[in-house]
RNA sequence: GAGCCUGUAGCUCAAUGGCAGAGCGCCACACUGUGGAUGUGGAUGGGGUGGGUUCGAAGCCCAUCAGGCUCCCCA
């Protein structure tokens, strides 16, 4: 036996069953995209290295993406998230795409962290970004879009749901406090991960930003105050917009997401589960009025949000929600006996192909008890037997599997007896 | 980039430093034209990898790889 090559650290094989799921995903996000009249899109998965150094921070550049030299020496990066190439290919056609835009795309993405539970170095990302629209319901569009797609894959508002902040309502506040606007970035951050830090710690991480006591329980306050959101008319808007559109089940103000990104400019939003085993958001997103210009485009208001593959589906398989994984794409199962029959069952096998029914050959004569088990094994739910028999009478035998019940009929009438039995459920 | 835990049959996991095992799965037969259920029997391991200590290592030590949990970071 020669030596295994392991699979590169953090990337994940996707043999059938994964890849079942991976597929389901893309069909329910397609589908959440879609019922919202977006387009798919995508990028180049390669890129060069100056497309994230001009905007993205430098931690991401140099310990967080895989970038190497090609053979010509360029510096090229495989793309660790797709705001950027967006960013690139809207500017590039600014005046000549039809706005607003409604784009969404599904594909692959690296980086180059450690891979933990819900994190690894190859993931997929859907992404749903709206340009050009600047109101409250085009910011409660997106999060429908997100909310929709919680729905579509069976997850109650109870298991998880989408959590709503504005950046422009926590710097009013700020103000109000006269937080110092050098500590600032600092307190987002820690804003962002109160949750999983010691409250006496996260006191102390607070003062040290140069934070006095008043302003510290004025900030404690403020990050218990769930109507809050009250005094923004933009959020008043949003949450009415999600009522209207009848995703609000889903959807609540929470103070304390904040969000890491800088080019986070307005309403921004994170989507949790709700007592699970992935402490990770599922989804993140919000409004990023300035990127466009960042990139050397024109002003251009711009709202989106991205999903990872890897957390929904740990959630979902966690909660019993991945349908059922069928092995075999064919319906049906033709036998074969013995070589001199072959031919019978091949053509058979034709016939229904030609009826649109999914047909598999056991292409090898074999024991039935061998046939049978696999096309039980593979799921396959309608069995055809063809032998000497069958073929002497121009019959032949058709086994659905689930209820065990068996018919012969004329060989003429074999498709419309199949489809009938499929059509029963079988 | 840092700390900690784990790695034994296809899978899930046992075994005071002293003969490497169980359940499930798989294969065969009972059932020579029919899957699942039941019964009986059977196969499978250079113990992640490479060194070291020891009369003797799955176990102890070192290194390395991978997975997991934190920190960091989260585009």
């Amino acid at each position: 036996m020669t030596r295994k090559i392991q699979a590169v650290k953090g990337t994940r094989e996707f043999y059938p069953e994964q890849m079942y799921l991976r597929n389901y995903l893309y069909e329910k996000v397609r589908a959440a995209s879609q019922a919202f009249g977006y387009q798919e899109w995508d990028a180049p998965f390669i890129e060069s290295l100056e497309l994230y150094a001009a905007k993205s921070g430098e931690e991401l550049v140099k310990r967080q993406s895989f970038t190497f030299q090609d053979r010509g020496g360029e510096y090229v990066t495989l793309r660790p998230e797709l705001t950027p190439s967006l960013a690139r290919m809207i500017a590039a056609r600014q005046n000549e795409l039809i706005f607003p835009v409604r784009w969404w795309s599904f594909g692959p993405c690296w980086r180059y962290e450690q891979p933990q539970k819900g994190r690894t170095r190859e993931f997929f990302q859907w992404n749903v970004d709206l340009l050009g629209v600047d109101t409250p319901e085009a910011d409660a569009e997106l999060i429908a879009v997100a909310a929709e797609f919680l729905r579509s894959v069976n997850l109650k508002p109870s298991q998880a749901s989408i959590q709503v902040n504005d950046r422009r309502l926590m710097e009013s506040e700020f103000n109000r406090l006269k937080l110092p606007a050098s500590s600032r970035l600092g307190l987002s951050n820690l804003i962002d991960r109160r949750s999983k830090t010691e409250p006496d710690q996260w006191d102390n991480d607070v003062l040290e930003l140069g934070v006095n006591q008043t302003q510290l329980s004025g900030l404690k306050e403020l990050l218990e105050d769930f109507s809050m959101w009250e005094k923004s008319e933009s959020l008043k808007r949003l949450f009415s917009a999600l009522d209207s559109i009848g995703v609000s089940e889903y959807v609540s103000f929470n103070p304390s997401v904040v969000r890491g990104l800088l080019y986070y400019t307005g309403t921004v939003f994170e989507a949790f589960e709700s007592g699970g085993s992935v402490r990770r958001s599922i989804l993140g997103g919000g409004r990023y009025d300035r990127l466009l210009e960042d990139v050397g485009g024109k002003p251009l208001s711009a709202v989106g949000f991205a999903m990872g593959d890897v957390v929904v589906g740990i959630i979902l398989q966690e909660a019993g929600l991945i349908p059922e994984f069928r092995a075999s794409t064919a319906s049906v199962l033709v036998t074969v006996y013995d070589q001199s029959s072959m031919t019978a069952s091949l053509m058979a096998a034709s016939e229904l192909r030609k009826a649109g029914i999914n047909t598999l050959v056991y292409n090898e004569p074999s024991k039935y008890p061998r046939q049978f088990k696999y096309a039980d094994r593979m799921k396959i739910p309608i069995v055809v037997v063809l032998g000497p028999e069958e073929i002497m009478r121009r019959n032949v035998t058709i086994k659905a599997l689930n209820s065990g019940e068996q018919v012969s009929c004329p060989a003429a009438d074999m498709v419309e007896k199949i489809r009938s039995m499929l059509a029963e459920g079988n």
